[in-house]
DNA sequence: GAATGGGCCGTACACGTGTGCAAAAAGGGG
DNA sequence: CCCCTTTTTGCACACGTGTACGGCCCATTC
């Protein structure tokens, strides 16, 4: 066996050095010839199991770290079928929201042992599929899918690949799926309450034509506390965006040139309030005197817009860690709260002020 | 040989089946089987090869395809040596910057057959120090690091690893290793010299403390504009942030402070010019009657500031797709271009305006 | 009809790690 | 000194895939 070994890793070691311009990493056979040990000693070493001597184990130890070896995750991988590595679906990293949750799932991951890997959907369900199903071939013990609209659609995946499935902020409700969602429906109620309260009489609700749930719950609590006030909110007053800037500073047009525009306006995320003062702007008005504006998500520049923009903060990067350790729960195989709920707060900023005198 | 093959299988799937909850996933066996051939036929017909049949061929694709197979990337990768998978730093992936260069690298690995790892630095050189250990234990076939404040620190890596590395807008200059980088010096020049040319002559910097190498270098395009227009940049004028709109407020306080304060200021970047106009606004001065304010980098917000933000364009995207081009030619054994340099496009808006007249 | 050759397929290994089991070594008690 | 127990180590395999090599079958050629 000596001699097989010993045989081998010469002709290996000066054969490949020529013609070969980077020889591989080194093995934990390497380690084991270095250290006169078999290579299982060696992986029981680097384990710290306590089935090989202590001084041994230290030696090993040693030699390892001088040597500068790496083990091999995916040699691991394959043995232990378990990688140790979670796929992240996100719309595009290149979104302040996506980008704040992914920030709050890889720390959490990486504190644990966990790598992540990213892969955007562009909201194409072709695009979608293509990633999941490279998900699978890499293995990965699990799954975090944020703001997906296509959030059912995994679940057939899910069946296929045995593997669990965290949600966060999707659009489907009723899925018997694992998700950590926001209270989108008291949020906006909140907003909507909070411009009520400054005497405000004609709201619009702003939103995401393409928002299904989140969109539908907002709206819903949108209407829930003006119903609750007694105010009417006509059709006119809902707009459609799409949740991006340019498609509310449209939406905002048009509420805009009604015969009777609103004085206040709930849009349905940040990225549309952005879109929709600069609009106001743009016509000539201020907010908040001529009109208030008030957001959803609490995104890093809202607090910088001139005015501050009042809005309803979600914790979206403690709601990447919460995702994460969910996940890490149902990848141990303990059961996990299927919907995690997250309470909504709403910041009251400059852009929201007391209604103008009709 | 059937007879093993068999008596395994039947033993396995059965013995198993009672107390594991989920069977493993099918491997190239279980499909071999089912097709009546041995493994290599598979493992041949799914890569089409030439050395099996068309017709057999065919009908392994077919029976992999209806039976979900899904090749192990892990297995693969452990024989290839190439796991087609590459490791992706970034300071954080919530900086506006980094999600948006992330968005590029990722599309174009995932078109070319690549996936890729995460990974937030935080800008902390001992996270800096795990990641890149646990992109060494995956076996990642190359790197991409944006923004690191040690670019210079991964030489001895990239030695150690064997592994090609890209660096985008890295802060050592010297260094001779692959990267994409933005002109920083032309790029803030121009938005320099726009404002000498609206008449500014008391012209600011605020800049980035931290920022070694891109800050050093937009800080001398800035003052070679105000030299060839023999305008002095006294120190005063020159503020440190930190490329947060937190600091930069902090900064732009103590220019307001100045016995003759600025009538225009460079930032260091669109985070910072955030900072500097919330700063201003708070004062009671306007933007840009009374102050004149441009940025770098041109987020997605630039645009939809009040006023609109005068920046120097940067095509994040399109430098993270550039910089994962670089690695896909490295990694495949080609030389690339060692520096690419991207131009800096200054878009002028509306933050910006003549100078008032003293 | 035998030799040659090409197309197609199977056998045998390799990749680097983890683990059950047996064997060896060490220690302790009679 | 031997036997038994405990500690420590090595052997043999497994994980799922890719590939060099040899062999089989059939067609072609001398």
């Amino acid at each position: 066996m000596a001699e097989k070994d010993g045989g081998k890793a010469l002709r290996a070691a000066p054969a490949e050095g020529a013609p070969r311009r980077s020889q591989p990493p080194l093995s934990i056979k390497d380690i084991a010839r270095i250290a006169r040990v078999s290579h299982p000693t060696v992986s029981r070493a680097l384990q710290n199991s306590p089935l090989v001597n202590a001084e041994t184990a230290e030696k090993i130890r040693r030699i390892a770290e001088e040597a500068g070896y790496r083990a091999s995750a995916v040699a691991r991988g394959l043995v232990t079928r378990r990688t140790r590595s979670i796929g992240l679906v996100v719309t595009t990293v290149a979104d302040p929201f996506a980008g704040e949750v992914a920030c709050g799932v890889e720390q959490t991951a990486n504190d644990h042992g966990y790598s992540v890997f990213l892969a955007d959907s562009n909201a194409d369900p072709e695009r979608e599929r293509k990633v999941v199903r490279a998900f699978a071939e890499r293995r990965v013990d699990g799954i975090i899918v944020t703001s997906s609209r296509v959030g059912a659609l995994y679940l057939p995946m899910l069946a296929e690949m045995q593997v669990p499935i965290v949600l966060v902020n999707d659009q489907y409700p009723g899925a018997f799926v694992h998700s950590v969602m926001i209270a989108n429906f008291e949020g906006m109620r909140a907003a909507a309450e909070h411009l009520i309260a400054l005497g405000h009489r004609r709201i619009a609700y702003l939103g995401d034509q393409f928002g299904y749930q989140s969109d539908a719950e907002r709206l819903a609590g949108y209407r829930a506390a003006l119903g609750t006030a007694g105010i009417p909110a006509p059709a006119e007053l809902v707009a459609d965006g799409d949740g991006k800037p340019e498609a509310a500073m449209a939406a905002m047009e048009k509420l805009l040139a009604l015969e009777r525009p609103p004085t206040a306006v709930c849009c349905y995320n940040d990225m549309s309030a952005l879109g929709a003062m600069r609009r106001i702007g743009a016509r000539g008005l201020r907010v908040p005197e001529d009109i208030s504006v008030s957001g959803f998500d609490d995104l890093f520049f809202a607090s910088y817009l001139q005015p501050p923009l009042t809005t309803v903060r979600q914790p979206m990067r403690r709601m990447g860690r919460m995702a994460m350790d969910s996940l890490l729960r149902l990848m141990s195989g303990e059961e996990s709260v299927p919907r995690i709920r997250v309470d909504a707060e709403l910041v009251v900023r400059a852009s929201t002020a007391t209604a103008r005198a009709d």
